[in-house]
RNA sequence: UCCUCGGUAGCUCAAUCGGCAGAGCGGGUGGCUGUUAACCACUAGGUUGUAGGUUCAAGUCCUACCCGAGGAGCCA
C-alpha cells in the first residue's frame, strides 16, 4: 500500500513508490510516451509513462485524459534534471476519478475580464496559487506580529449605525426597518478596545461604496488595525515600521519559491530595513516644488504626487503632519503647529502608493466635541466615542494596513484584484 | 460623476484607402520513445456588442445606447 504524498514533499521520497492525488494541469505526448503535469494544490510534478511499461488500458487512460480531470497516480519518484521540477514520477498506474469537461482556461493567454469571470477556476493556475499563498503568509505574519507583542484581538462590528466618519460613501443595508451601514473602518471601536486592553487590533473586511475604477481599489477589502493606549505619533511610526519589516521578512523567508514563480525581483524587498525615512507634509511638498510639479499647498497628494515623492526613496516612506483640514475629525492636532494633524501615511516604494494610514487620536473632550461640530457630524451618534474622553482619557495612536495593497506591492503586481480570492469591484460581484 | 481607449471564432488577436471574414491557441482526426505554454499534418468552428443611418458595397464612416478596461476624484 502506497502512502498518499503531497507534491511539496516529493523530494523526501526519492526512489520510493508513492501515490499522488490531484488534477491534470497539462499533458504532452511523444508517440509512445506521455508526460502528465499533475498538480495537487501543494505543487506540480511531471508523471512519465512509456507505452511498453504499463498495460494497454493504463496507457489509453492517459490519452483520453482532459485538462483538470481529477486523478490518482502511483509510481516511483525519481530525480531527473529533464523534469520541470527536478523530480518526476515513473507512472505505474493511474485512476481517473472524474473526466473533466472541456476546460475554459487553456495554457495560452487570456484577458483579465475572461479570467476574472472564471475566478473560481483561475485560482488553480500556478501564478494565482502563488499570490494567494503569499497573501496567506502576510496575514499570518500580521497576526503573529501583534500576538507576540501582547496585543488582544478585538473584532470590530461589520454593521455600523448612521454617520461614522462621514467622508466616504458607505453601503447601506436594511436593518429590521432602519438603516445600517457596512463598516468602513474598525478604528473607533479599537479606541474603545485600547482603553480596555491597552493594545488591541482588529482584522476584518472593510467596505467602501466609492465608484473607484482603478488598480488600487476594491469595494470590499481586508484591513488590519492596531490601536495602542499611551502611544504618541513617533511611537506609532515605530510600530508601523517594525510591523512592515516583520511582514516582508516573513515572506522572504517562507515564500521565496512563490516570489520566484511570479518573477518578483526581491532586491527591493531586501532593502526594507530599519530605519524608514520620515518626512513631514511640508517636506513632501518641497520635493514636489523642487521637481516643478504643480501642487496647491494645503491639499492632499494625488496618486501621481505620491509616486514622485516616494520615488525619491528606496524604502517605504512615512509622511507625517498633513494639514488638519484635509484629515478626519478624530486626528489630534500638533500642539506646535495647530493647523497640522499628528497623522502619518506610509507610502510603499516602487510607486505602489499608500499602504498605511494612521496617527495619534484627539484625546481632549472639548476639542473633539468642537471638531465633530466643525465636520457637521451628528453628536448623538458619537456620545459613546466621547465617553472614552470622559473616563480616563490618555494619548493613543493606531493605524490601518490595507492587506491587498500590501500584497500587491510585495508581489510586484500590476493590479490588486489578484491578491484577494474573489475580488469585489465596482463592476464585479461575480463569481 | 468626468476623461481616454476598447468590444471580430470557445480564448488571444489581425483584417491596408470602405471592396471575398483571417491566424495562433483550445476542440476533433492522424503521426512522433524525453516533452518543457512540445511539435508536424488535416479538420470543424462567425448574426463582427445592440439599434438605426450613409453607401453599389460597412468589421471599417455617422448617431444613440449597452458592456468592459484604467485614469481622475476619494481612499487602504
Amino acid at each position: 500500500m502506497k502512502d498518499r504524498v503531497y507534491i511539496s514533499d516529493i523530494s523526501k521520497h526519492a526512489d520510493q513508490e508513492v501515490k499522488i492525488q490531484g488534477w491534470l494541469y497539462n499533458k504532452r505526448s511523444s508517440g509512445k510516451l506521455w508526460f502528465l503535469q499533475v498538480r495537487d494544490g501543494s505543487g506540480i510534478i511531471q508523471a512519465v509513462v512509456f507505452k511498453g511499461d504499463v498495460s494497454e488500458e493504463i496507457f489509453q487512460r492517459c490519452e483520453k485524459l482532459t485538462q483538470e480531470s481529477s486523478i490518482v497516480v502511483t509510481g516511483k519518484v525519481s530525480e531527473d534534471k529533464r523534469a520541470p521540477s527536478g523530480f518526476e514520477l515513473q507512472m505505474k498506474d493511474i485512476q481517473i476519478m472524474h473526466l473533466a469537461e472541456e476546460y475554459p482556461i487553456s495554457p495560452k493567454e487570456h484577458g483579465s475580464t475572461f479570467l476574472m469571470d472564471h475566478r473560481h477556476l483561475w485560482l488553480r493556475s500556478s501564478k494565482q496559487n502563488a499570490i494567494l499563498k503569499i497573501r496567506h503568509e502576510v496575514v499570518r505574519a500580521c497576526r503573529e506580529f501583534f500576538d507576540s507583542q501582547g496585543f488582544v484581538l478585538i473584532d470590530a462590528p461589520i454593521f455600523t449605525p448612521n454617520a461614522c466618519e462621514g467622508t466616504t460613501t458607505l453601503f447601506e443595508t436594511d436593518y429590521f426597518g432602519s438603516k445600517a451601514y457596512l463598516t468602513q473602518s474598525g478604528q473607533l471601536y479599537m479606541e474603545a478596545g485600547a482603553m480596555a486592553f491597552g493594545k488591541v487590533y482588529c482584522f476584518g473586511p472593510t467596505f467602501r461604496a466609492e465608484k473607484s475604477k482603478t488598480r488600487r481599489h476594491l469595494t470590499e477589502f481586508w484591513m488590519i488595525e492596531p490601536e495602542v493606549a499611551f502611544l504618541d505619533l513617533d511611537g506609532d511610526m515605530d510600530l508601523a515600521e517594525d510591523f512592515i519589516i516583520y511582514i516582508v521578512q516573513r515572506v522572504l523567508e517562507n515564500r521565496r519559491a512563490e516570489l520566484e514563480l511570479i518573477e518578483r525581483d526581491i532586491a527591493p524587498l531586501q532593502k526594507v530595513t530599519k530605519p524608514f525615512p520620515r518626512i513631514s507634509y511640508d517636506e513632501a511638498v518641497a520635493i514636489l516644488k523642487k521637481k516643478n510639479i504643480e501642487f496647491e499647498y494645503g491639499s492632499d497628494f494625488g496618486a501621481p504626487d505620491e509616486t514622485v515623492i516616494s520615488g525619491e526613496f528606496d524604502k517605504p516612506l512615512l509622511v507625517h503632519r498633513y494639514p488638519a483640514r484635509i484629515k478626519a475629525f478624530y486626528m489630534k492636532s500638533d500642539p506646535e503647529q495647530p493647523d497640522k494633524a499628528l497623522c502619518v501615511d506610509m507610502l510603499a516604494p516602487e510607486g505602489y502608493g499608500e499602504i498605511i494610514g494612521g496617527g495619534q487620536r484627539e484625546d481632549d473632550l472639548e476639542t473633539l466635541e468642537k471638531k465633530i461640530k466643525e465636520h457637521d457630524l451628528p453628536k448623538e451618534a458619537f456620545e459613546w466615542f466621547l465617553d472614552l474622553r470622559r473616563y480616563g482619557s490618555v494619548p493613543h495612536s493606531g493605524f490601518g494596513l490595507g492587506i491587498e495593497r500590501a500584497v500587491t506591492w510585495i508581489c510586484g503586481l500590476n493590479h490588486l484584484r489578484e491578491t484577494i480570492p474573489f475580488p469585489r469591484l465596482m463592476n464585479r460581484l461575480n463569481p
